[in-house]
DNA sequence: CAATTCAAGTTAAACGTTTAACCAATTTCA
DNA sequence: TGAAATTGGTTAAACGTTTAACTTGAATTG
């Protein structure tokens, strides 16, 4: 543990050359480098197995190759995808990425911006939580490169976004329960204060609208994104008599809760309801029956955002302020 | 984004005192600075909204308030909970976690430890991968203290352990199911190399023999830690016209694929054929039937270990090896 | 009242790199 | 053959902190 790190001095002294040589012959600018000198170096750097401090470099450079990855809960199944998406990006072209677990609190992260400031990380991907008043948060402080995925919001340090069109995403789910006969469509929301849940509920009143059937505030529920929730609202939605026959659900996770409850009061699904999730989880096509839902393209969502952020750190930073809209994909099952 | 960083020296400038005064009030080692120039370089700090550099911090307490996770697959909903815990700690102690996941190849791992190591982590949680040979591994060049999970291992760098006792575990399990009245109880294993899957069959052999249930190869069944595996072992176990009345499965993503592929069979759980999982995931509670299992305490798990590191990190290092072994629990549900 | 302690700082070295600017010797070219 | 270019390096400053050692003037002590 206390073992003295070998430096770059203890090799340029033992093979002979100026330190400068070796950082250079470390670091590719080494066209002026004779090919023995270099593998006198290289062949002493292996032998001592000198790693490089990357601090000391990054010092100068003022690049850490380290990103932050903001989002509510790595235990939220909708989010290791992302993670994964974005690590591999990122592995690909050389950098590591710190994870940060917001739990959707503002000030938690706020602390993380400062944390991840401080640390200097190139940049951020934050999935940011519920409505955030654009006073002074620490997303306007934050001094890298932001990419927002997931969850819209417009601020000078956010170059680029990576979302889907929750709108239209709800709304082909919505219609594809019409057209299946159902017309008694509850909706059991997880939140209503992010734009992604808003968004949603448009597509929603919008698909019952065009279909001439009137929307009615019983047939919504709203509560937060757990399996929890989606077997509570299920027993509200008895308690209260409301007459249903089919249920969309503001992710997965509250439909297989629902499902549940609704298989313990006997209801056949789908004959009798009808249940669509929203996120295409890997477990939704493990329930009993399988889950209809919309597929979103988690996984190529953090490809894609850490390749932006990549972009606007590497790139000459022309403004690009970009945004992508991934396609979702209404996912048909048994479900429905 | 170009925006120049204020650094320590601005601060000082403007208050008319000297870096190392205005350091040492970052560093609460003030006890001999007035409380005057105290608040004065606060103030001054907080309007140009002075953060330190952590590089340079650094270079000089070689301490970098960082700890790497480096694990199979994040995506696998056995780890989440895992680094939820670690970060949880972590964040607690005011460090981060680098993350990183391997797929379980080794030289991904090695890859992993020596960016870390470059990186100047503080030290590692670890989950290796299967069978290492302790020639030359990243492991043994490691540099800083490192915590293992769920897996174990022996190497100097390995300063602590965080497991839990497989043998008795899967040994409690299928005890269970043989009170239950099953005999002819199969097992899908997710893997055979690694020490925790070697341990979990020795306590399904044992608990057969101390009941005089004769063990039978074919009655084994090895693939990998998934739902599609599941699946595929059970129509295995039917084309090769194996008789048995319940399934020990090496994870609870096998145990749900291999009751839908049950059920599938016309199978009636629990009454046909008895299921049982480990690690109860959040799903197990969620499937039909709810699913048997051998609960994990992962969260615990992974704070834990993240406990234990920054201890060996912080401490006054005497070489405190040392092993926690966490209770495993038998949850019992509706599959047996 | 001289010697000692204390309060409130300051100075300067160190941490391990990168990189722009420089240099000497050799080779190329017109 | 002399100027210019190339080869193979070196020197030294800079990056932004921390920290041990030093300083200076005022207060305390015996």
């Amino acid at each position: 543990m206390k073992k003295k790190s070998v430096t770059i001095k203890d090799i340029a002294k033992e093979a002979g050359v100026s330190i400068a040589t070796v950082s250079m012959i470390f670091n590719n600018k080494d066209k002026n480098i004779s090919q023995g000198t270099r593998d006198r170096v290289m062949n002493i750097a292996k032998l001592h197995n000198y790693i490089p401090n990357s601090m000391a470099r990054s010092l100068v450079t003022k690049r850490t190759k380290t990103l932050g990855l903001i989002l509510p809960d790595i235990v939220n199944p909708f989010f290791p995808e992302i993670a994964r998406g974005a690590e591999d990006k990122a592995r690909e072209s050389g950098y590591s990425i710190i994870i940060c677990n917001t739990d959707d609190n503002l000030e938690q992260e706020d602390r993380y911006i400062e944390i991840l400031t401080e640390k200097m990380v190139d940049g951020i991907i934050f999935t940011h939580s519920a409505d955030r008043n654009n006073t002074n948060s620490g997303l306007e402080r934050c001094r890298v490169p932001i990419i927002l995925i997931d969850r819209d919001y417009d601020s000078d340090n956010v170059k680029g976004k990576v979302l889907i069109d929750n709108g239209e995403a709800s709304y082909k789910g919505v219609i594809h329960l019409i057209e299946k006969g159902y017309r008694k469509i509850t909706y059991i929301a997880g939140s209503l204060n992010t734009q992604t849940a808003k968004d949603r509920l448009k597509g929603y009143r919008k698909a019952l609208e065009d279909n001439g059937i009137e929307f009615e505030e019983k047939y919504i529920k709203v509560g937060e994104y757990r399996s929890l929730w989606g077997m509570e609202a299920v027993t509200l939605l008895f308690e209260e008599g409301v007459d249903f026959d089919a249920i969309f659900c503001g992710n997965d996770l509250i439909a297989i809760g629902a499902m549940k409850k609704l298989k313990e009061f006997g209801k056949r699904i789908p004959e009798d309801i009808g249940i669509m999730g929203f996120d295409d989880i890997y477990m939704a096509s493990l329930v009993e029956p399988e889950l209809t839902t919309i597929k979103q393209p988690n996984y190529e969502m953090g490809h894609k955002a850490a390749q932006m952020l990549i972009r606007a750190i590497e790139g000459n930073e022309k403004n690009t302020e970009s945004k992508i809209i991934l396609e979702t994909e209404l996912v048909v099952r048994k479900s429905s």
